[in-house]
DNA sequence: CTATTTATGCTCACTTTGAGTATAAAGGAA
DNA sequence: TTCCTTTATACTCAAAGTGAGCATAAATAG
């Protein structure tokens, strides 16, 4: 073991060092019609009383000698487990800290995961298919704002969250937590920004509001058996909701978008995607000019009867725009 | 092992597969007067013939016994090792293709490396300071165009890589070859892209224009002994290069630059630490109504005298602002 | 034929940006 | 002291970009 930087104490920390467990895990996401999806598996591990299983990521381990890169090995077992062909891929995050999942705690290996978020268009799955496309917002029901502010944001989230501030006895640790209640649910004056996923369902996670929380979910949980969204399995849902806040801020830069459209389609397609996704709704108008103004698409002259109204133009995307302009996507205004 | 999402045969391949090894690594970034630096150590395993030893990031085995989380392995062993103190830690990304390091090709486990970005104050260090303050741009000079577009760009790097783009045998890898160079060199009408400096590394390192390509680094290199830039161990200059792309996008939307600086400063300090991270220069007048406009800081009402001219008004951060906007950053224009 | 529905073109006020001009307040040199 | 150089800071102005909405076009369902 030659390689290393030359600190004695390290090397041997290094070797005797607890061997670890790596997983792959991946956020597949889709957008049907208008609402965004997530691929997913059952998880019976995590259900000792025999039902049905709980929601999983799809989950891999990684193969050290099958698996060139993590890349690889992510599309690798998709494609095993699912029969799914993955087109964009990208890396998320490495979750590494203690105790993710209940089970480690009683001596096992450490067992670290890198997660990956993938877009596709949603297809027929084939593979041992236990997989199945599950509705995104079923987990983190108050991201879906399309119609309005969620009313559980209001009537049970921050009542819960804000008692759960003000029981804080350490001044300062309650003076921070109100802060973050606030810049994340924008609360006082401040705006909803629909980036802070993960700053949200940690939040809830800490304040034992989701069913995910440690066993002890404590006081501010009263009345939600089942706590807020749907379950997942360990700390899926966290990757969910890094997943789900990493890509609404990439879709403003990055053409992203058009992974999750088939090859042409008309423009109110693409914006009830985009809608789908950042969970508000747009301007029509103002979202067209910003499109085709940015040069992000480009018509193709033929028409979509089936719009319900006037026909549409369809479109395709213009792969020459990343060529051209330093940050093409779809700018998000308010609505 | 119950985890897993009970696929038999995952959990008989993950159970059979090889441990690995888990590295952190950081790229401690501070800003000295109007030149970037990053923290490095030194690496005597991989000059076996006895010179110095290249430069290295500070690197670390985690430690699964000590550290409960990610990032506190991270600061530990930083604490450990230089003396630093780390504010401001964010996870950058892991790196685990096989092969990375030459020497783990004669079978040793498998290493994987979880990078971080850290940005300090640039501090005495302490510890058993083999570790060293480096000017950033030493690695990747090319990135540097506060002085105009630097000429080892049209003089070295893109005839190069234009040769190498031309003998590609392969006529659709041809082409795409030719648009990531055009894209990531601002050809042909293109502009330069400040944030795309992973980009610009790798087709390098692809072309073999950097030391760190393996071996036989090939024609393209002719007359480039020891490549373009300054060498690092192992991937570390990937590293960089990751940090410094990824620390160029965050600033726009986030108040980042504000772990580098004092805590009161001149609005011309701030002005010349984000120029430092952008690698280019911007219009005065128009970055101080930006900053101040957008509420980032306010005055002190204390001058600084210091200033070669009129003195300046300090400033301070404005923490609330975090609160008011939603990407309070410190936006680029162009020049 | 008409009401309804979706598509698409266009206007208008307002804000944000890019680029300068002009003036202020230090220190140093003549 | 006066002037010159240097940096700070206030303002202006045109161009481009945004948020909102009005108006018209082209389908389908009764």
């Amino acid at each position: 073991m030659a390689r290393t930087v030359d600190d004695e104490r390290a090397v041997a920390r290094f070797e005797a060092a607890h061997p670890f467990m790596i997983g792959l895990n991946a956020v597949i996401v889709a957008v049907t019609e208008e609402t965004p999806r997530v691929l997913t598996v059952r998880d019976s591990a995590n259900t000792p009383d025999g039902r049905k299983g709980v929601a999983a990521l799809p989950f891999g381990p990684l193969d050290p000698e099958r698996d060139r890169t993590l890349e690889r090995g992510v599309r690798g077992w998709v494609r095993e487990q699912t029969g799914l062909e993955l087109g964009y891929v990208e890396q998320l995050y490495t979750f590494g800290d203690r105790h993710r999942d209940p089970i480690e705690i009683q001596g096992g290996p450490r067992m670290l995961s890198i997660a990956y978020l993938a877009l596709v268009r949603e297809g027929r799955l084939s593979g041992d298919s236990r997989a199945e496309w599950l509705d995104y917002y079923d987990f983190l029901p108050w991201e879906d704002r399309r119609e309005g502010p969620s009313e559980v944001v209001p009537e049970e989230i921050v009542p819960r969250l804000r008692e759960w501030v003000e029981v804080t006895h350490d001044r300062t640790l309650r003076e921070t937590r109100r802060e973050r209640v606030g810049i994340a649910f924008g609360l006082n004056g401040i705006e909803w920004d629909g980036e802070r996923v993960l700053e949200r369902y940690e939040l809830m996670y800490e304040a034992g509001l989701v069913a995910e929380s440690s066993s002890e979910r404590g006081r501010f949980a009263e009345g939600l058996e089942e706590g807020l969204g749907r379950r997942m399995a360990i700390d899926h849902r966290r990757m969910l909701a890094t997943a789900l806040g990493r890509l609404r801020g990439k879709i403003k830069y990055r053409p992203v978008v058009f992974e999750l459209l088939p090859p042409t389609f008309t423009l109110l397609q693409l914006q009830r995607v985009v809608e789908a996704l950042a969970g508000v709704r747009l301007h029509k108008q103002n979202f067209r000019r910003l499109v085709d103004r940015g040069g992000l698409v480009e018509g193709t002259g033929k028409l979509d009867l089936h719009t319900g109204g006037r026909p549409a133009e369809q479109f395709r995307f213009r792969r020459e725009v990343v060529k051209e302009r330093r940050a093409p996507g779809v700018g998000l205004p308010s609505g």
